[in-house]
DNA sequence: CGAATCAATAACCATATGGTTATATTATTA
DNA sequence: TAATAATATAACCATATGGTTATTGATTCG
C-alpha cells in the first residue's frame, strides 16, 4: 500500500461531508472553478474554500491561479492511490461476508443431517 | 443506492480513523470483546468504547452482551452497503482515470497468483 | 461473601470542524 | 481609473471529536 495510514485519515475524513462528495462529482465532469463549485450550495463561498483546502490536504484535488480565478481539478496521482485502497477495502469486507456467508452455508448443511 | 448521504457521512467518518481501521481488521479474524480489542492500542478502555460506539453508529459493527463482557462483531447489512457503495465509487474512479484500470488489473493479476 | 474483571457512563479538557461575516488582494471590465 | 468579480484570509462561534480520569454496575471467581 503506497497511501500511508495518516493520508488514510485525510481521505476518509474528506469523503465524510456531504457538500465534498459533492464537489468531487462535479470535478467527475471536468475541471471547474471555485464559484461554479459553490453555485450548488446554499453556503457562503468561503465556505467552499474551506472544503476545497480539505479536500486539497487529502490530495483529491489541486487549485492553480489562472488570472482572478482558481481552476480545480482532480488530483489522479492521489486519488488513484485512494481509489485502490478503497476497492482493496471493498474487496477485504466482500471476502469476508462471503467467508461468512460460506460458514452459514456449511452451519445449515450440518443442521440439515442432523 | 439504498444507503443514503448522512449515513455515508458516518461511514466515511468512522474509516477516517486509524484506531477504528484497526478495530474492523481485527474483526476481520472473527468476533472479539472489548478488552481484546483494546489490548492493541496504548489508550485507555473507554477510549476504545467510544470508537466501537461511532463503528456501531456508521452501522459498521454491533454489540451484544454475554455475561459481563460485550461481544463485538462486523455488521454485515450495512457493511455491505457501505462496501457496495465504496465498490461504486472506486468504480466511478476507474471511469475518469485510465492508470487506475491498470492498478486493478495488477491487483487481480496479484491475488490469482495466490 | 468479597475481590477482581468487563465495560459503560459521567465529567472534563483541548483541538478540530463547519459554518458565519467582514475585509483584503488581485484581476478584469466598463 | 473606478467599479466589479473571483478568491483568500481573518476572526469568530457552536458543536463535534478524541482523549483523559473517576466511578458505577454487573458478573464471575476464589
Amino acid at each position: 500500500m503506497v497511501i500511508d495510514s495518516k493520508q488514510l485519515d485525510l481521505v476518509f475524513g474528506a469523503l465524510s461531508d456531504a457538500t465534498r462528495r459533492g464537489i468531487l462529482a462535479d470535478l467527475a465532469k471536468g475541471e471547474s472553478n471555485v464559484t461554479a463549485l459553490a453555485a450548488p450550495y446554499d453556503m457562503s463561498q468561503p465556505a467552499i474554500s474551506k472544503h476545497l483546502r480539505v479536500l486539497e490536504g487529502a490530495g483529491l484535488i489541486e487549485r492553480s491561479k489562472t488570472g482572478r480565478e482558481t481552476r480545480v481539478r482532480v488530483k489522479p496521482d492521489n486519488a488513484q492511490e485512494a481509489a485502490a485502497w478503497i476497492t482493496h477495502y471493498a474487496r477485504f469486507w466482500q471476502q469476508h461476508f462471503d467467508a461468512v456467508d460460506q460458514i452459514l452455508q456449511q452451519q445449515r448443511k450440518l443442521q440439515n443431517e442432523d
